[in-house]
DNA sequence: CTCGGCATCAGGAACGGTTACTGATCGGAG
DNA sequence: CTCCGATCAGTAACCGTTCCTGATGCCGAG
């Protein structure tokens, strides 16, 4: 799976002038491994596992570079810190409040949300995210047990 | 214009038991001053005109009990600090990313958007929110000349 | 009116996520 | 191989926000 990345990732490093280097692969490869959306932290921790000499002002630093030539995404929700994700396509993602989990939600598309948003603003659109908070189903099921 | 809301606030509290301080009245009017959607540190500056003697720990306070009761609402971007609004009603709100401005969407509503997410997941949706950024007319202008 | 108790407040310290800085290190062009 | 710019490790600083502490105000009971 990482191989069938490569050509498309290395092509983007090549075009934006950056470097790949081994802490920025580190990065990209512990956003496989972690499942569902780490924040800068969760990632650090596994990069260590493997070079406990990175530092997680690097791991800041590449995400930002990742993001930036669109190998990777990232979302944030208020009181948390930011997650980043492999999927770069626009989808939808809800964050529990309760356990902070992030899961993606399938099959929902902005549509012509987007077009009514540029035709009734005069600002120039560069970004429109929709931020979901909810509970999960785990979550859920506790709460109402023990709130 | 704020006798009007008086009535509505003030029943607001009654019911919450929470108690309408001097200080919590302060932060409501600085928001009716303030054009636009200030910051807890734009209010803190309007409030501590008045008196000079008011805490930004106060002002971040009484915005959380003002929300928490319903007369006031908050948005967050990320890399900037929080907003609030006198506007409790649905609405959509766009942030320049140059200048920080922030600026209402009229007549955009979100439809089935809503509905459509809460039958395509597992999750109980309690908040949706669409995050808009772009830039304003003024810094579009500008940032074609200079970037 | 006085007292006691509880919510609120002022002031400032602490916190968490992120960025900025600095000197060391890497890696590719020549 | 050497040199130079990009990148990195390590650490300090930053900023928005929350937490803590003792003081202050407010309200009801007596």
């Amino acid at each position: 799976m990482p191989h069938a990345l490569e050509g498309d990732i290395r092509e983007k490093f090549r075009r934006s002038g950056y470097t790949l280097t081994s802490q920025r692969r580190a990065v990209l490869e512990a956003l496989g491994e972690a499942k569902g959306h780490p924040s800068a932290e969760d990632i650090y921790l596994i990069v260590k596992k493997k070079n406990p000499r990175v530092a997680l002002g690097t791991v800041y630093q590449a995400l930002s570079v990742l993001e930036e030539i669109g190998v990777i995404g990232s979302k944030h929700w208020s009181e948390s810190p930011t997650r980043y994700d492999l999927n770069v396509e626009p989808h939808l993602d809800i964050r529990c409040v309760r356990c902070g989990e992030v899961s993606e939600i399938p099959s929902v598309e902005f549509g012509e949300l987007e077009e009514r948003i540029r035709d009734n603003t005069t600002y120039e659109v560069t970004r429109a995210m929709l931020v979901l908070e909810g509970l999960c189903p785990v979550c859920r099921r506790e709460s109402t047990l023990s709130p």
